[in-house]
DNA sequence: TATGAATGAGAATTCATTCAT
DNA sequence: GATGAATGAATTCTCATTCAT
């Protein structure tokens, strides 16, 4: 419901009726309405970051890992559209919720990402013009923007996982050395 | 004010009180507070359009077009950080108004990327593999991840210039041919 | 927790978990919270009751009846403090709860208190100038106001038969014909 | 409405409907439910406080002094029965409000009442056996359970104006050395 | 044209009460 | 008989909007 009307325009009762409970259950599982939005994004974040803990050490090389990334966070999208927003939206909605409390966890996988970039930097794999975070928040951006986009409308199943393919090459041959 | 709390955070009287004006006379100009929204936003992608009506001209080649286009883009965060974030926050409201009003403004500014990356390929500047509407739904997003993390507090004067610079590197060699 | 905190402050899991019951055995003892109070008070007012039957034949004069009350009603105090406020408390959350149930009890209490009193005025013991009702309201309010003050904080243990006795010997010489 | 349906049974609405104005014009002048009883309870005894400020010096003697607060105490219920109550109501309601706030201010009261029964015993008006502040809580009490017995419905116009004098004939010569 | 006090609809939250287990 | 999760009515408070001055 939040990723779908924005949480503003989200009444609690909204989400009790989806969910098939009363609006007073929802208040014994989370303390606010503000605190529900909050669980809904760790747990997302987490998510995240525990796919990569997972994934990329499987993979040879800083160009394999940032690919996966990349497949990793468009293919979360391709699974759960609705939940995949709410990383999205939270971020945009400026308030006090963010900068106290999504900051930081975001700030964990953008520099996640920027290791990678560090070290394909260091193995020789990627040029070394760039600051690693400022392509990790490129990155998050390029990826972020088309979920957006995608989001907005303009959905085609399957659309995901190509794009992710082609936009990793875009970026990896972008940071050839 | 909108960009710097969040739209729904963000009082009638608040923003009465920055203008220096009573609330009642905000209604003397704009029908409600999501129209207030709209025409600042409409304000602001009319502004980013009409520099690139301007300026893409003088640029000979996608190439320089798009690496105009990119500092444009964060080149009026610079000067007026607050303002820029407008189309940002409300690019992820995701309300009504969104997706009745600025969904469409915001695709215009989309295509007119495209238009250039489609230009160079077709000039064989870019390569052709990638989808031009997707080279611009993600240098978008790239730039506007910037921005974001820009505006959560990790600002550097100046830094924005250089970025710009760096991130047009990075993809005008991801499109090389 | 009715009068350490107050009837409406007072949910009715707090008592529960007082009681150590869950929510639901409440109910199976009391239909209703209002009901639940209602009970505490009779049985209150019916104690001081009983023990008024008790004590007060056992007393030769009026004058001795007298200052058994104002022991009485210290006494319980000094007991169990907090099942003591809760006459004070009810008598004072003036809903129709107090108007419909509460008010005949308590009148009649003060009735019994202004018995003594007429008794006293008809054996000579006491001034006949002033109304034993009045006397009786008097009397209970003064009792009451050294309670509140006692449970506002300000409580020594002990303190309250000593305070007894003296209100007792001011009472009783205020009223000598 | 607070004295004659209790602060908890009594809406905001109830008293904006009473006061002939909107729900959301209270908020314009007091910042919560809590606030306006609050400054109903200052307003209220700050008048107490003040009519003893101007009247008891003109008294000669601790005795007429002592007269006088329980004319003032009672003769304000005269006027205005309603807000007579607030006071006692608001005493009684336990909570965190009178804890915190209230007692304070009710506690300043008392001890106004003391210092009379003190200057009286410096004086020898007065009986030196009992603790002054012991006689200020009993005399406030004293007065209170008639204002309370009166509001319960039993009230008789006029009727408390008489009970003045009879029950400082009864507390004066009660304290008589 | 500007003001800002008043409005009142709307939303989050609480908590007495129920009832399947 | 006891439980405690679920309920949903009820209430406080906010804030966009209006309109008399």
């Amino acid at each position: 419901m939040f990723a779908k009307n924005g949480f503003y325009a989200t009444r609690v009762s909204d989400v009790a009726r989806a969910a098939g409970v009363a609006d007073g259950t929802i208040y014994l599982y989370f303390k606010s309405k503000d605190e529900l939005l909050l669980s809904l994004f760790e747990d997302r974040v987490e998510k995240l970051l525990s796919y990569m803990r997972d994934e990329l050490p499987k993979q040879g090389g800083a160009q394999a890992k940032l690919r996966k990334i990349i497949e990793l966070q468009l293919g979360l999208l391709e699974g759960e559209r609705d939940l995949a927003e709410v990383l999205t939206v939270i971020l945009r909605q400026s308030t006090k919720l963010l900068k106290e409390y999504a900051a930081p966890k975001f700030m964990a996988y953008l520099e996640s990402i920027a290791a990678v970039v560090s070290e394909g930097q260091a193995a020789g794999d990627f040029r070394k013009d760039v600051p690693p975070l400022l392509v990790a928040r490129a990155t998050w951006g390029a990826l972020d923007g088309i979920a957006l986009t995608w989001a907005l409308g303009r959905a085609e199943r399957g659309a995901l996982s190509r794009a992710a393919g082609q936009i990793a090459d875009i970026i990896l041959r972008g940071l050839a050395p």
